[in-house]
DNA sequence: ACATGAAACGGACCACGGTCCAGTTAGCCC
DNA sequence: GGGCTAACTGGACCGTGGTCCGTTTCATGT
């Protein structure tokens, strides 16, 4: 018995597991793709080079990934999760426990340091990307600022004012001022605490 | 008696001026290329369009244009100076003689407004950016903000502060925000007035 | 064991942004 | 006008992201 699909929502329900071949194919492109950012750089990481690294087709690739910014994703994921962990069920002041703003505060510099340990690669999985609205990392991240402003009892548009806070994290927008503009990481945090005190002041 | 050059400063004083016939193709292709867009959406520009419709090279294009991002910037410029005009010289209270706030206010309304007209021009233009950060425009608007903001007597790190407020007018995070998320422009006018005041209020 | 169909594979292929350089031309000085 | 040089030109060329489709491989039912 099928699930009824009742219109054209983008269902998805069927998560049908990934074929041996396909799951090892993965593990190789992903162990490839790591090793020549870790000897290479990010920016010089060319989905060809991935492929014949990994002994495998260049097809294979994308119908892994979908494209390249979905192979750089792919890469952060491990990393994002350890932050995702940190700040949904790790220790206060950035995980429960701690007053929401002070969360917020936390929350901030936390992202801003993960950012700063692996810049290129965040930057150059921004860079060709749609998703860098819609990626699931960024969700995750949006929902969470917009649940600690609820409980910090900030009125207003939520969504707005999330993604306000989220565009201070932004990758590419970071390492503008950490490198065209001299800017220092410590001044950054400073930036964010301040920013989240101004927006979470009440009227 | 050339200019003294002290250090390795990327020094353009000379600021030569363009050869009769490369202006002459500066035109044609500018000209060019605004009908592809307006006809194709700038989406479906290539270099190699814009050449061949102009009767050019396209070697070309990229030298009087530098890249893509360059030659759409070129084709946005005239309507970004009238903004331009307008904010710095025009009637209140986007012009001067209104009080800081009330500019801004009026500033960030007027550009969301200029840029809803042009989504698809300044996304795309955007997207193949490291000039995001570093266009003219961006320059001036950035400018324009950070002067308003001391104006108002804001105190705090008004290079941070002014980043942030332009990364709300951002376009790719409007047009994320209008298309994919069915906010409206006056939800992002209202947000942004809201943005404003929550900065620029007092501890 | 074997048949069968869906999923995965690989690499030829395409489009487009960007570079290069040999040949051309505009402007300037005599 | 004639010659000189720097600037301009065009299009062949390259690298890379992404697609396509004929072939191969896996998983499952019998």
């Amino acid at each position: 018995m099928l699930p009824v699909l009742l219109d054209g929502e983008p269902v998805e329900p069927v998560e049908r597991v990934e074929r041996a071949d396909a799951a090892r194919n993965r593990a190789k492109l992903l162990d490839a793709a790591s090793s020549l950012i870790r000897d290479h750089g990010a920016e010089h990481l060319t989905m060809e080079g991935v492929a014949s690294a990994a002994n495998v087709g260049k097809g294979t690739v994308f119908r892994r990934f979908g494209d390249r910014a979905g192979l750089l994703f792919a890469v952060i994921d491990k990393s994002e999760k350890e932050l995702q962990q940190s700040f949904l069920f790790g220790p206060p002041p950035v995980g429960p426990g701690a007053p929401p703003v002070e969360r917020l505060e936390a929350f901030g510099v936390a992202a801003l340091r993960h950012l700063r340990c692996n810049m290129n690669l965040y930057v150059e999985a921004d860079r060709s990307a749609d998703r860098r609205y819609t990626s699931p990392a960024r969700v995750v991240r949006e929902r969470h600022i917009t649940l600690l402003l609820r409980r910090a009892g900030v009125a207003g548009d939520l969504e707005l004012l999330s993604n306000t806070l989220l565009n201070f994290l932004d990758p590419m927008a970071t390492e503008h001022l950490l490198v065209n503009r001299g800017r220092t990481l410590p001044d950054l945090e400073d930036g964010w605490r301040d920013l989240v005190r101004r927006v979470t002041r009440p009227a």
